[in-house]
DNA sequence: TTTTTGATTTTTGTATACAATAATTAGGTG
DNA sequence: CACCTAATTATTGTATACAAAAATCAAAAA
């Protein structure tokens, strides 16, 4: 019944702006809303099931989370995805990774480097049967995980964010899989680095590991954009 | 000829939303509403002149900001300073300072290093006169100044959404004004650092002069935690 | 045809009305 | 008195109503 499935969706009291901005998160991030394309209340509204109050509460959050652009008394849309934007965001989440690997070589515990390792050949399973979705997703984990090892919860918001600009790229452009061999190898090395807390050579490595993703996504990106 | 304002980015209609978002900003930043006090609506559409709706906009703008907290079905609060957290922040601030640093040696301008030359006198008279409000402006000013050298809009947003949280510090407890001195030393530093285009050099002073900054700030914070 | 201009429609921005939840107070009970 | 409990009040969350701006369309003029 009604009250179950509402339970099972909001186990915490939430509100509406806030639902409604998680779905729309997921939307922008998936693709289904497409980079530019303008945000229609009354369409969304009808599509989410609520009103506009709480749908335009929902827009200013992921406009300041850089999701969304608004245009006073034009509404917003979906942020644009160009290639000097996802440069500048993957600059910056470099700086944050050197950062986490940095504070992650002090504070990461043993158990959490366990945890890492075994996320690590859960992702080598994936390449190996070639499911690309399940280490996709394996791999931002393990990013993830890093970031959190630094017990930094303004770091790890931050990168969230930052990493959900990313992630659409992902699921607009479908990443080569060439790239995964290097990859793997890269994250091998980091896993090692970080095992002998070895945080130069952890930052050095990090830092590699996003300039090798930053060409990556910009291939993507400007193929799209050369098709489209 | 026909005005081409949709090119740039800037929008100039402002609506109340974003209006009433700055000037809570402003208000959260200047301490005029202090850490953890509640936001009351009523109140506060009384103080601004306008209804609930843009003013619950801006709250949950502010909150993906991280200025202000939300409490489901209870409002909204200005968010804590704590010096845990204001460590945190710093230490990012931190990251992205030194990352500004290295772009900041690549890609600025003659004429913007000129300026920043410019302003770090200014900050000079400032000390001379003893002007503790204009000094701390132009500090501040002169650290975006290096971070917006980095040509990275990202990085610029980021940071400044950072700052904001400790410049509430600087409004909550008066810095001490013993620290000048060393930190006008640094300051000289980094300048030189930047005009000789040393990335490594500049990239280690902003992390001293940071490191430093997060133990007047912390302490800062911790007296006035003493005394309250 | 192309352009222009003004009316019509749509969409957004803001205010207010209503509903639901939380806070407060008053009155009883041990 | 302390401690519940219920009624009242206040506050928040959501829906809707209204106003203003933008977009669309259609007829007239070049």
């Amino acid at each position: 019944m009604q009250n179950d499935i509402e339970a099972l969706e909001a186990p915490l009291a939430r509100t509406l702006n806030e639902t409604a901005a998680e779905k729309l998160r997921e939307m922008i991030v998936h693709g289904t809303l497409s980079p530019g394309a303008r945000l229609n209340e009354r369409e969304l509204t009808e599509m989410l099931g609520l009103s506009r109050t709480p749908l335009r509460e929902a827009t200013r959050m992921l406009a300041s989370e850089g999701l969304v652009e608004l245009l006073p008394n034009r509404g917003a849309r979906v942020a644009a995805l160009n290639v000097s934007t996802i440069r500048q965001t993957l600059q910056v989440m470099g700086a944050l990774e050197a950062l986490a690997g940095e504070l992650a070589c002090i504070h990461a515990r043993d158990e959490q480097i366990t945890e890492l390792r075994a996320t690590h050949f859960e992702m080598l399973a994936d390449h190996a049967r070639g499911d690309l979705d399940s280490y996709f997703h394996r791999n931002q984990r393990i990013h993830l995980m890093i970031v959190d090892m630094a017990d930094n919860a303004v770091l790890s918001q931050l990168y969230r964010n930052l990493n959900d600009q990313v992630r659409r790229v992902r699921y607009m452009a479908n990443l080569s899989r060439q790239r995964w061999d290097t990859a793997i190898q890269e994250h091998e090395d980091i896993l090692a680095a970080l095992s002998a807390r070895d945080a130069e050579k952890l930052k050095a490595l990090l830092a590699d590991h996003l300039a090798h993703k930053l060409t990556v996504v910009s291939q993507a990106l400007a193929s799209k954009a050369a098709e489209g």
